[in-house]
DNA sequence: TAATGACTAGGTCGATTGACCTAAGCTGTC
DNA sequence: GACAGCTTAGGTCAATCGACCTAGTCATTA
């Protein structure tokens, strides 16, 4: 069963692949069974056979994504380790900018599953495990002691919602990302009680 | 054609809020034309006399969409015009938020707009475009006049994509929303160099 | 009166959908 | 050799879709 558990996992996985591709490039309506078969190149059946239904292809689709978005971060967060606090905060911040300017892959999928979640109960508290998750990373990532009681539920509340938005809203913003960048770096840094802040 | 005139407007008004109420209950794929004249109470022909076709719906419905949502906003500002500058923004700010905490109407049509705006370019402009408009809108609303260069795209900068981001994200969130509100209200008086603001 | 705009009620068309089914082939494990 | 898991290739089913069409009604306008 050696071959076949890795396959398993290998069929499955490009299925969920495939799925996430189509849903970025033609939404929750162009994900149908079919279009699935054919992008993953097996047939319907098997696919039904993996998937039974669209909706269970539709929920591990979104566990998948969450995991490799968090796994993302992780692996960001291991080069950042030993840099100051200001210099990894910016760097995360710039990072998290980009998904809004460039509109990223995981974006437009992110896009599908806010609407998807709107509608859907159990993909919405798929998501919103996931931002706490994230979000407390993305905070520990910046400041990993709780320098000041509430700090990393305040850095959590002020990255993650800007973030997000930004990624929709930044092409309307009347300053470059760079400007944007700064200046979040700054409103972050002065909420940390360090000789690194300023005024 | 004193009355047509009038008939002509209300007809059209109220395919695109029925479309709207669709979209919203069940997605870019439950608008269908059939549905959309079921739920406007009137024949497909009809429906199809007035927007040829699905695509002439969407667009038109985004653009009254943004209309009321620039005009609610012009609403409020009313009432908001001889308040100090703190209130105001503490105003704005808690407005704003409550969409994402009670999962507005607004809100769930926006989540689909975004998705479909990501597939559409006609829609992407035009939401961009709304934003820019709003977030100018908001700014000006919070100061109306640049005490400091380049204090007007700085709020925008910071409100527009926290606001949106709020509404995806806030669920999420280890703080209350009346503690995020006095958070960012802080920050946002922190730009302002006035007296209002402290530290 | 003739024309026009708004509207109803119905039908047709090809195309697609999700769900479900069967019969058969293959490849490892027990 | 039996068995389980994976896979293919096809088919059926009722349902829905957007687009397009026609024939007719009714009120207002010119």
């Amino acid at each position: 069963m050696t071959d076949q558990a890795t396959q398993r996992g290998t069929t499955k996985a490009r299925i969920l692949d495939h799925a996430l591709t189509l849903l970025r490039d033609s939404g929750d309506a162009g994900l149908t069974m079919r279009r699935l078969a054919d992008a993953a190149q097996m047939s319907l059946g098997n696919l039904q056979y993996h998937y039974k239904t669209r909706d269970d292809v539709l929920t591990a689709m979104v566990g998948l994504h969450f995991e490799s978005c968090i796994a993302d971060l992780d692996a960001v967060m291991i080069d950042l380790k030993d840099l100051p606090v200001r210099e990894r905060a910016g760097f995360l911040i710039r990072l998290g900018l980009k998904h809004g300017v460039e509109l990223t892959d995981m974006c437009r999928i992110f896009r599908e599953l806010w609407a998807i979640s709107s509608r859907n109960e159990k993909v919405h508290q798929a998501m919103m495990a996931y931002y706490a998750r994230f979000s407390e990373r993305l905070a520990t990532s910046v400041m990993d002691e709780e320098a000041v009681p509430g700090l990393q539920a305040r850095l959590q509340c002020l990255m993650l919602p800007f973030l997000e938005g930004y990624s929709i809203t930044g092409p309307a913003l009347p300053m470059p990302m760079e400007d944007v960048a700064t200046m979040l770096t700054d409103i972050v840094m002065n909420q940390i009680p360090e000789p690194s802040g300023h005024a």
